[in-house]
DNA sequence: CCTTTCTTTGCAATCGTTTTCGATAGATTA
DNA sequence: TAATCTATCGAAAACGATTGCAAAGAAAGG
């Protein structure tokens, strides 16, 4: 039952009138009697009438539609940023096609030429862990596409960009640990390969030598995941006794020291206060409740899309690119209320 | 710098030819003489010619997208449905564009117009929970778009369905908690005006008479949430030294439900076993990791998806429609490991 | 050498809409 | 009465691609 929607064409016939006409009186243009305008406009009414995106598209070459690349949906952060962005074009009348590269290159590639062939108003991008290689980015911008990378950004396509601040994070992070009087505090770092890795390690150092405490790489312990932190339970209980706190590179890490640290006769906070950095809903369920910055996701992908609609509808400066960073926010609970007891 | 793409026509005019020879050389097409071809689809080649897609979709009204309408993105249940469902589309050549209606119904009917504006080839829809009025869905029909609903289906439109049993998978993890030995089995319940309430709680209650074990109403406390267990604290704990066994309808409810056992000294699982209702990554974050069944929304994300395509390539039967329950899977870890100390 | 057949190509219509440029009235003015 | 103006509408091209049909030329058969 394939139905064909009412066209422009059919009501031009059963009035008896031409298409340009219907066309006209459809949207108010002042050549048209009241009379035409009043009877083309209640019968599309009747008969439900609605335009033919793709054949306005195709004249205006404006779709009205931008592209999201990202490395995977299921992720808290990310669904978070689509979350944004798609309020945001909802609210402006854009449409989003998704497309997850589950952090395969290759389909990266595939995924923005799809949306090239789609004519696609704008795109945001966060790069695939594996892109090395970036000339499908600049693909895009040939072909006139504004583009706008978010998180994962290429430092080689100069463009807009929208990133979260890990070194401010983590600094703020520490200086909430010192604020609460800890001493000595321990950081559970990811690999310093990664960019989150080196930058929330030294946003760690720089606010411990802000407080004039030293940043000794003794009591930096390689582990970025629960199961790493139960690996290396002995090297961190052997430090327990001789620290005050801890900063974990993530919640999911922060959670697993605080198990670690609870079976093994610490009180958290009482004894050794602990401090994440947010990627989820988990720090609420964590027992004690984990003090966490959080990353705020929404906002990101809510100004991702703000710059790129600046771009497509051209109230942006087509040749000046702008990066906006966003610093995770202190969410206080009770895992870094040193010295109090729960 | 608008640039314009190439276009048929372009070739054709630089070739001295016209534009259906071009077309044709392009796709092999027999008629076209080798010399013709050679030329046409090199000089295509050397200009990185790509076709409109939305020429191809206004001639062939095939669009090859699809369009999903969900309550929200950030919802672990609800992202890993769309990654589901991306990776079919993906791999069978379709776009998916995204809509989040935020549980209103006024954003569903405009989500649900737009989509069909833009002739997308199918629909796959979760209900927002605030839709008591269908005829949006019948609109979608109406206009010859195939529909499918996941999760949250609605009742009134005959189409595809694809859903999680609740009433089975509660009576699992129930039937599990029986099988560690629990004879006084506490369930932590929602509204029982909600499906998922309703359902979970007759699957604890069918598990328990399956065994010969009576299906109390005393042992079952209404709390959903972290924060109303924590409300209903008292309430839990004078019943905790009658019950070996706690069956939540939630992850979170029996993580908080752990921990307040934990504060009032009890051990979980050797005292009291806990099981949960899958509802994102937190259960393995929980201490001990509890034994919960999981939603398989990736799974259920692909068949929503392959039975929309079957409709939409016309290789399933026109009115034949299809019901695809997916019953949740136990996940065994320690929080069910009744009399075992951890 | 003429007719037939086959190969190869182009014309034009189509998808649904917008928009430029006229065109045809009737009304107004000189 | 003739000339100009205004109001209202339609024809046709355009967006980029596909495709049925016609036509031109070449090859083949008689």
């Amino acid at each position: 039952m394939k139905s064909h929607p009412i066209t422009i064409k059919d009501i031009a016939r059963v009035l008896g009138i031409s298409p340009s006409t219907v066309s006209r009186a459809l949207k108010d243009h002042p050549d048209i009697s009241p009379k035409t305008k009043q009877l083309v406009q209640t019968f599309a009414e009747k008969v439900n009438y609605r335009p033919n995106a793709l054949a306005l598209s195709l004249r205006s070459s404006k779709t009205n539609t931008i592209g999201i690349v990202i490395p995977e949906i299921v992720h808290h952060f990310f669904s978070t940023v689509i979350s944004g962005i798609e309020d945001i074009a909802y609210s402006k009348g854009y449409n989003a096609i998704i497309c997850q590269t589950n952090e395969n290159y290759q389909r990266e590639v595939i995924d923005l030429q799809a949306l090239i062939d789609n004519r696609v108003d704008g795109i945001l991008v966060s790069m695939s862990k594996n892109t090395h290689e970036f000339s499908h980015f600049q693909n895009v911008r040939d072909n006139g596409i504004p583009i706008v990378f978010f998180d994962r950004i290429c430092e080689a396509i100069s463009t807009d960009r929208v990133i979260a601040d890990d070194f401010e994070g983590a600094r703020i992070a520490t200086k909430h640990l010192i604020s609460k009087g800890c001493k000595k505090i321990m950081h559970l770092s990811a690999p310093q390969h990664l960019l989150i890795g080196k930058n929330r390690k030294e946003g760690y150092c720089s606010a411990l030598k802000e407080h004039q405490l030293q940043c000794n790489d003794q009591l930096v312990v390689k582990c970025d995941t629960r199961e790493s932190v139960f690996a290396k339970e002995d090297e961190i209980i052997s430090l327990a006794s001789d620290i005050d706190g801890i900063f974990a590179v993530n919640d999911s890490t922060a959670i697993a020291a605080m198990q670690v640290l609870q079976r093994n006769g610490y009180n958290v906070p009482k004894d050794i206060a602990v401090v994440g950095f947010g990627d989820g809903p988990i720090a609420d369920i964590a027992y004690p409740p984990l003090t966490t910055v959080e990353q705020k996701g929404y906002v990101i992908g809510q100004a991702a899309m703000n710059l790129l609609i600046g771009h497509i509808e051209e109230t942006a400066i087509e040749s000046e690119f702008e990066t906006k960073i966003f610093t995770p926010e202190l969410v206080e609970r009770t895992s870094s209320q040193l010295g109090k007891t729960i």
